[in-house]
RNA sequence: GCUGGUGUAGCUCAGUGGUAGAGCAGCUGAUUCGUAAUCAGCAGGUCGUGCGUUCAAAUCGCAUCACCAGCUCCA
């Protein structure tokens, strides 16, 4: 007999051998029937698998991040042996399951096209229907090269050749597909109810453009067809609120063909820049940051010294100014630094913390570009602090506060990530375990959770990401402290020490908003372009219903003018709900209707976004909890 | 950059070899209206760009540019 003990903490004995399906059969049929795997002393398995020990056990559903994935990585198989059913010759690469489904990559002669996916759907749904098992078999390593060099299956034969020798090799049968997999897998081609292919795309074997291309289908799956739909639904939400689409609807940017990744402001957009602007200056300024400015231009030899020519050369874009070589900024610390180089420093002023919203360049790839996301020209809330080694850890913990300040006006969550030196790096190893043990330091005194990135660091230092959660769970990297030992080097920066002499300081280089214009982009998806009244390119849109109230609705928007409120009237000879229509397609998050009723007794009929009509109220009482909203930033 | 797809009016899109169309937006006029679309009229396009095939090209071919998806999730 053997112990298994279960998630609640009970325990129940059985006879040695048993499955695990039979094991969740008698703690419920219930449960049984939902479930796909199991976690057996914290592996997840098979159903079937046999026990042979005492364990800990816990049966796994669509729940469960390992049940979800399970279920995934078997439509994948499904999706394959539908391909080879219809495709007789297609050569499989890998098919594993993601974040929101699977995909599988495939070496075929014949170009999948659109149509092909239906085709392919019909097939998966008569294999679902086959309801056929899918057994596990171990074998040894050379059976597995020879039944996959026998079937041409060259990228399994290098999957297999790259294992460690010692590795177990497994296949998965279902009917007549079999492939090279680890598993685990769900019992049978029947669990997987609900599926859909979703896209068609191209993708390099193993991820590297020096080998073939292959074809990837993605597809998603779930136990059940409501789910399917609800995923299907949620997709077209996130869709409503992409960025590119509501900045042109709501009038706030736009990239042009003449401007490949230099997006362009309309006024609307600019409210919402000057906002962000006004905020992180009024920040920074409490703070006690400086505000500097520097060119965008600067020669060669700067950037030889800095060794972005050398480092980062591929990025940047160059230009001939009388016959000598000059290169368009891709980042803003040589400029900062020549700044501090024109002065002589002394240890009482530090830390020293200045700041500059400048504007870089980068070449990014072609196919890399999306909309304020990912451009080739933007503006970073960019600042450099120079201090002493001993201050290195307090500074890097304001930073922290400054960012969740900023952060939490907007009501992101975040996460944190830890990025270690580079393979294309400067500096000793010695400087990057400095640099990066001060960065752990900080974060570990904030009793902050981060998550390490090995080799993803700057390439002269380590750095804090912050990662902002938008209001529908996806992630954007914004935030970044960086620690450089360097560029202080190269510089030959120094400042005058106690003692008289000169020594060499520390710098931080660091951005929250990271750019301003993927901040946008991020905001107009976060806030699905409702944006909250402190920047809302329009606050009030004042409604006359005839031409009758045109004189008391310009008094009403002087009034509003006249303390700052960003206010229109909307004059036209339209009928009421034509203009509140409209207000509400821009978003606008207050509307004042005014009628003869309003202009006799000098009141307002006051609309708000997202509520609907809240009936008639005292203009003064608005403005005033208007101007408190605005000033709070709620 | 690579693979695939797309490119027609300001926007969303129809138009598969015979001289280009709708809705919305715009303009003009009428309407003066109480909480998400009043009516009528007008105007708007070298069909991304270039070259080619053809008696004839938005439509077919080649090139080029831009956009979209993916190329990061590794049996």
């Amino acid at each position: 007999m053997i112990k298994i003990t279960l998630k609640d903490g009970s325990a129940k004995e059985y006879q040695a051998g048993i499955t695990i399906k039979k094991i969740a059969e008698d703690i419920s049929m219930g449960l049984a029937k939902k479930a796909l795997v199991a976690k057996f002393n914290d592996k997840v398995v098979d159903l079937s698998t046999e026990v042979n020990e005492d364990g800990t056990l816990e049966i796994l559903t669509f729940e469960d991040e390992g049940g979800k994935h399970a279920l995934r990585h078997t439509a994948a198989h499904v999706m394959a042996q539908a391909v080879l059913r219809l495709f007789p010759g297609t050569k499989l690469a890998i098919g594993p399951a993601i974040a929101d489904g699977y995909y599988y990559d495939f070496d075929s002669e014949h170009k999948f096209t659109p149509d092909d996916l239906e085709k392919i759907e019909k097939e998966m749904k008569k294999i679902v229907k086959e309801d056929l098992a899918l057994v596990r078999e171990s074998i040894s390593r050379e059976e597995a090269i020879n039944m996959f060099k026998e079937q041409g299956e060259q990228y399994k034969v290098e999957l297999i050749e790259d294992l460690p020798a010692d590795a177990p090799i497994s296949l998965y049968r279902q009917g007549d597909f079999v492939d090279l997999c680890a598993g685990p897998h769900v019992p049978s081609t029947g669990k997987v109810k609900a599926f859909k292919l979703m896209s068609l795309a191209g993708a390099y074997w193993r991820g590297s453009e020096k080998n073939k291309m292959l074809q990837r289908i993605y597809g998603t799956a779930f136990p059940k067809k409501s789910e399917l739909e609800e995923y299907l639904t949620r997709i077209e939400e996130a869709k409503k609120r992409d960025h590119r689409k509501l900045g042109q609807e709501l009038k706030l940017f736009t990239v042009m063909e003449e401007g490949p990744g230099f997006p362009f402001f309309y006024p609307k957009g600019m409210v919402i820049r000057n906002e962000l602007e006004n905020y992180w200056r009024e920040i920074h300024r409490k703070w006690g940051y400086q505000e500097l400015k520097t060119p965008i231009i600067l020669n060669r030899q700067l950037w030889e010294r800095s060794g972005h020519w050398f480092h980062y050369r591929e990025n940047m874009y160059t230009t001939v100014i009388d016959e000598e070589d000059y290169a368009i900024k891709p980042m803003n610390c040589p400029g900062a630094i020549l700044i501090y180089n024109s002065e002589l420093h002394s240890y009482r002023d530090f830390p020293l913390r200045t700041s500059e919203l400048g504007l870089v360049h980068r070449h990014e790839l072609s196919g890399a570009l999306h909309g304020l996301m990912r451009v080739r020209s933007f503006t970073q809330d960019d600042a450099h602090i120079f201090m002493l080694p001993s201050q290195i850890t307090e500074e890097i913990k304001g930073v922290i506060d400054l960012f969740a300040t900023m952060y939490g006006t907007f009501g992101f969550e975040y996460n944190v990530e830890l990025s270690t030196k580079p393979e294309k790096a400067m500096g000793s190893d010695e400087d990057w375990d400095m640099a990066t043990k001060a960065l752990e330091v900080a974060l570990k005194e904030k009793n902050m959770k981060y998550q390490v990135n090995p080799g993803d660091g700057a390439f002269y230092g380590p750095k804090i990401d912050f990662h902002l959660k938008d209001s529908i769970g996806r992630t954007w990297q914004c935030g970044t402290i960086q620690l450089d030992f360097q560029l202080p080097e190269r510089f030959d920066m120094t400042y005058v020490g106690e003692d008289g002499q000169k020594h060499r300081p520390v710098m931080i280089h660091r951005t929250c908003y990271g750019s301003i214009e993927r901040f946008i982009g991020i905001l107009t998806e976060h806030y699905a372009g409702a944006f909250p009244t402190w920047f809302a390119p329009v606050q009030v849109k004042i409604l006359p219903i005839t031409e009758r109230q045109l004189e008391y609705a310009k008094e009403l928007y002087d009034e509003l003018f006249e303390v700052g409120i960003r206010v229109e009237i909307d004059d036209r000879s339209e009928k009421i709900g034509y203009k509140i229509r409209e207000a509400q397609l821009e978003k606008v998050p207050y509307m004042l209707v005014v009628g003869d009723k309003e202009a006799e007794n000098k009141t307002i009929a006051l609309r708000k976004r997202g509520e609907g009509d809240k009936g008639t109220a005292e203009f003064a009482e608005f403005k005033q909890s208007l101007l408190e909203e605005i000033r709070l930033k709620k």
